[in-house]
DNA sequence: TTGTTTCTGTACTCAAGAGTTCAGTTGGCG
DNA sequence: CGCCAACTGAACTCTTGAGTACAGAAACAA
């Protein structure tokens, strides 16, 4: 009968309605990125040439858009990790292309919107704790699980010789991205050179431990 | 000439000023760490046990106090680090030592009050830019230089052969330290017995490269 | 003791920002 | 066309929290 009093209006269709959506989205992800959740909303309505009630219309608060925003990027970040492996999978040269992939991996990790995002999650952890868990979940331990199957691939195929390819999964991300991701996390950024020496030194490392002898 | 109006009134001194100061100075450690910048000055106030008006007179503003709270703990952290590099410059078992080393760090990396500083730090970077560089300045950097010193130390009398100590020094620290930074960053702990074989594995990892031979 | 500094408690100002209201407009779908 | 959902814009409410004012009490120093 009528209208559940629980239940708010669904949320606007319609062409008009999904372009604004689509602006709304990216205008509140620019907007948080740069500016952090203390980002305004009448700010974000006008970032995305909208008018502030359209923004309520489609989503009933600043967390519930908060959240729109980073479970987006999640998607994509994921995305990233998943070509990798793939590429990775059928290599011939293990060295070479495990170079390749730490490269590409620092390149992305490193991407100052993603890492931005990252802060952001992680200082908003207490406003948004299911947040965390949902990032932990759809972003590192998917690209780790996919890293893991490739390694344990590569084992099969007698390229690797790894005994606890969890622990790997995790040295090489330790290796290659994680000094970048702790730098950030205060504001900082590795010099260039070194970034450059950790990552062939930590590829070597790596080979050094799990490459077939 | 009186009171120069750009100079606030000098902050107060007396036995009794000073015992608040601590006061405060510890309940909006306790209160920041656990509820964020968010926490209120009221509240601070009242957890030190004196009135609002006296935190103002000691600390210009919540900035300020915040900042002080932050700076206090990175020479604690700081001196954790020294410690250890200390223990570990007179090693006769250097994978004994190491090992020790590296546990005592994780141990003291992980503890909840220190990662929850960091983390608030991280959140708040936009707001104290400053911070960022000082926390990287008095902590993290100042504990890598320790341990680069030791570890040249043992170069030096052959119980080591490191070409890059910088790079070394990285790779220690990402092996045992970062993946316990990067997961509380996102709100979550390692498997204490992942943790567990990453540690060893990694000291494993270490020694497999730069123990002279 | 006496004078000064510091502290208390309460009540206040002020600014910012989330979310709402509403009367009126516009885009798009049948 | 003609209707309705979606949008505008501007003014408004409410809450929250930083910082202040002030008059009186307590500590402390000389």
């Amino acid at each position: 009968m009528g209208k559940d009093s629980s239940t708010r209006p669904a949320p606007p269709s319609g062409r008009r309605a999904e372009r604004n959506r689509q602006a709304i989205v990216a205008a509140a992800r620019e907007l948080f990125t740069r500016e952090g959740f203390e980002a305004g909303m009448d700010q974000i309505a006008a970032e995305a040439g909208v008018s502030k009630v359209t923004v309520y219309n489609h989503f009933g608060s600043k967390e519930e858009l908060f959240t729109e925003v980073v479970g987006q990027a999640m998607g994509e970040a994921h995305t990233t990790m998943a070509e990798l492996a793939a590429r990775l999978a059928g290599a011939d040269d293990v060295r070479e292309v495990l170079l390749d992939t730490a490269r590409a991996l620092v390149e992305a990790g490193t991407d100052p919107a993603r890492l931005a995002l990252r802060n952001l999650v992680t200082g908003e952890l207490r406003r948004f704790p299911e947040l965390g868990r949902a990032y932990q979940h759809s972003g590192p331990a998917r690209s780790a699980a996919a890293l893991g199957e490739v390694l344990t691939e590569l084992c099969a195929r007698g390229r690797l010789d790894i005994a606890d390819v969890e622990v790997a999964v995790v040295q090489f991300f330790s290796l290659t991205l994680y000094p970048h991701l702790i730098a950030a996390s205060i504001g900082g950024a590795l010099p260039a050179d070194l970034a450059d020496r950790l990552l062939r030194d930590g590829v070597e490392l790596f080979l050094q431990r799990y490459q077939a002898s």
